[in-house]
DNA sequence: GAACAATAATTGCATTTGCAAATATAGGTC
DNA sequence: GACCTATATTTGCAAATGCAATTATTGTTC
């Protein structure tokens, strides 16, 4: 019998949801949102980033992270410019004090993962980024069927 | 040296916004969106639930919940009711209508997680799931810290 | 090199979200 | 049983979000 409480992507969600929140409230005191400590941390990992690979990379849906990005500039996080030999694209990057800004923060959510994965020895939980990852990957395989099954469903519409 | 792509939350909150995009896209044809069918999926495990318990089961914030069931209502998919022995709270329940629908549903929910998880052995994907579970509990722990945290923030700032 | 297609980012607009305040009801306390 | 407090839900309002359309630039074809 299938029950919601027991399934991957509900106790996915819930631990996602409950380690933003918390997170959230923790960094609030330095006038950061969660989605703007994620930018910053992507930066600071691989800095120089085009947009759309910001976007992939924080799984940010692209426009929201435009207007996302304008803020942080606002504020002096980041840096974007348009590239000089490709128009189309632009460069964001870390500011000074942007980078000052999340490397305060990168120990606070060092923290928050140890106090969450302290019960279950490292081994597990490696394995478990590893699976997660894979996860992630496998995902993609299901794009065919959500097309295909929408498509099925318009040509039944258009039918009736 | 820390990555933010292989920390836990990073991980696991790729996967999640992941999944749920692409579920939404499969069901979208059937007139519902994904907190809609997180609600029904919850209320078929366990029916008759007061809003609160139904937004600690969903991990929807309460005032959000509180709207997407009265759509939910309007739309002939739950019952809501204040309760006779207790007007405060209000009981909510499948109609037959959103019942059918969830049970439509259900069936490519577990396909989804079957493809999800079909790389790896049983057994981890159950200590996975257990895991989830118990980080979650043991996310609580944190909120004593988050409050002293501001309180010491706040003190520092009124002294200045 | 003009016209068209492809890629990247931004913006308009309607919807969704979440905090805080308001409302509704129940449970003490004197 | 009036008054205060606690609990449960809803609503006002401002901010965040995401889709679709728009803008900007590059690449391709003839």
């Amino acid at each position: 019998m299938y029950r919601l409480t027991n399934s991957f992507p509900y106790l996915l969600n819930r631990v996602g949801v409950q380690m933003g929140e918390l997170f959230s409230r923790r960094i609030a005191g330095y006038g950061v949102t969660l989605p703007m400590y994620r930018v910053m941390a992507a930066l600071w990992e691989a800095g120089d980033q085009r947009l759309g690979d910001l976007a992939a990379m924080t799984t940010i849906e692209i426009s929201t992270l435009s207007r996302l990005v304008g803020e942080m500039k606002r504020r002096g996080l980041v840096t974007r410019a348009r590239l000089k030999d490709n128009g189309r694209t632009v460069a964001i990057n870390l500011t000074p004090k942007g980078r000052s800004l999340v490397e305060e923060l990168i120990p606070i959510a060092i923290r928050f993962e140890e106090v969450a994965v302290r019960d279950f020895p490292p081994k597990n939980i490696s394995d478990l980024k590893t699976i997660l990852a894979e996860i992630y990957e496998s995902l993609k395989s299901l794009e065919p069927e959500i097309e295909e099954a929408n498509k099925a469903r318009k040509a039944a519409k258009s039918k009736a």
